[in-house]
DNA sequence: AATATAATTAAGAATGAGTTTCAATTGCAG
DNA sequence: CTGCAATTGAAACTCATTCTTAATTATATT
């Protein structure tokens, strides 16, 4: 039923690393809600859990819940790189209101036909990519 | 025949900003080569050229050749940030090398074509975009 | 051309996100 | 249950970028 911790836990066993209450409870809050988050945020709302999680540790997580497949990079925002789910999530695009920053997610065929044909056009090996509409929203215009 | 500078002098006028031998040097060298650059690189060509001009100065006139319109943040890499000419120089997509830094620029008119439609779409004013793609290029692979 | 003055400069201190170190702790394989 | 490699928190550290300050300088105006 909690898929998001049985790959979790899988992918650490594959690794050799070990499942920590650190670890699951950063896990659980980062699927907690399909939200853009960074680490501050995570750490603010583990933290008002009564789960006093060093900052160094949610760091020093991040890396593995990308790894293994959970989570990725959406976005720098302000010095600040937020993350978003991509397990259980195609990749998508974004438009940012610089304002308010309300994001929208869309999804465009595409882009990933754009990105395949470039990426043969060079014989790249691509494994990521970014698309992101910087602008004002209707109510910040 | 100096149309940067002109446009550069005409900001700062504008402005009421000062059109000092730093600001001239630096502009100059941002337009010496068509080339990604990031503070460091124009530090040390600067230098280079028996220019001394302090890294907190040009970190001060990059926002103004922004805001100028002539350049423009191309991308973060290794966490630096990367800027381009955008005086003279169209939109375009970049392809990036994670390993190597190389850069391959690309335009899309599909691009352009999405982001008019998703824009209309949810009523966004759109004044920049970013189109990165992240792979190993054919050397690094 | 000299003057006033607001903007600019260099240098280094400060900031802040992210990383590393290290001693103490703990998950987990055997 | 044990041993030990992995993990943790705290603090020190990085390193790009920003800020502070006192001294300097570009420009508008006499």
């Amino acid at each position: 039923m909690n898929t998001e911790k049985d790959i979790f836990k899988e992918y650490l066993r594959e690794k050799e690393l070990k499942f920590t209450p650190e670890r699951d409870a950063i896990l659980e809050e980062v699927f907690e809600k399909h939200e853009h988050f960074d680490v501050e945020k995570l750490y603010q709302r583990l933290n008002s859990k009564g789960k006093h999680i060093s900052r160094a540790t949610i760091y020093r997580t991040i890396p593995i819940l990308i790894d293994s497949g959970l989570i990725g990079e959406a976005m720098k925002h302000k010095n600040r790189i937020y993350y978003e789910h991509t397990y259980g999530h195609k990749p998508h695009e974004h438009m940012v209101c610089t304002n308010c920053g309300k994001i929208i997610e869309f999804n465009d065929k595409r882009v990933k036909k754009i990105i395949e044909e470039i990426t043969k056009d060079h014989d790249f090996k691509s494994n990521e990519y970014k698309f992101e509409i910087k602008g004002f929203c209707n109510d910040c215009q």
